[in-house]
DNA sequence: GCCAACGTTGGC
DNA sequence: GCCAACGTTGGC
């Protein structure tokens, strides 16, 4: 099946994307999603191999896109926070057996020669129809269309070599 | 820190 | 099923 795009949000000041190049093997499972559209995509489109842009969020003038990210679990499994009742992810109404929360695991890929602001990412024609550069966007997992895939990678000093060493 | 936009909850 | 109230997100 065709390898799928993805942006994926995180305030660096919680979990940036060095944080994910320092996780042993570069890979860490993407706990705490708890919106039901954001746990759909994971659960029923997202496949091991997809390729995720790491988008800084709540992080003042560094707001963008820094780098990328692979899916690294063959599917969505349980998020074992929504059981942790210490954990700010704690869901008390979600079934042990049948868990409301799923998370997949990403691995660190590549990093951007330059951040990619929100500000470019709406200033470029292009991008119109991007999700993220849309008013009131809060997904925090977002499908991406291949070309503004692309494009956004492009931006951030990517090489067209690179990028199909990485099966784009 | 502010606040607009959004998603979820729960009373009815 | 409606919708007001509430909590959260995230840009600024």
């Amino acid at each position: 099946m065709a390898k799928k795009f993805w942006l994926i949000k995180s305030e660096p000041d919680v979990f940036g994307f060095n944080d994910l190049a320092k996780c042993e093997n570069q890979t860490e499972h993407w706990d705490g999603i708890r919106n039901y559209q954001a746990r759909n995509f994971m659960r029923d489109e997202m496949q091991k191999g997809d390729l995720a842009i790491f988008y800084h969020s709540n992080a003042g003038p560094e707001v963008g896109a820094v780098g990328l990210a692979v899916v690294a679990s063959e599917k969505a499994y349980p998020d074992h926070t929504q059981f942790d009742p210490k954990s700010k992810y704690f869901d008390a109404k979600s079934p042990e057996d049948n868990p409301r929360w799923l998370m997949v695991d990403f691995k660190w890929a590549a990093e951007f020669k330059r951040l990619v602001t929100l500000k470019e990412l709406k200033e470029a024609p292009e991008l119109e129809e991007m999700l993220v550069v849309k008013r009131g966007q809060r997904l925090s997992i977002q499908p991406v269309e291949k070309a503004h895939f692309k494009a956004v990678c492009k931006m951030g000093g990517m090489l067209v070599k690179e990028l199909k060493a990485l099966g784009v």
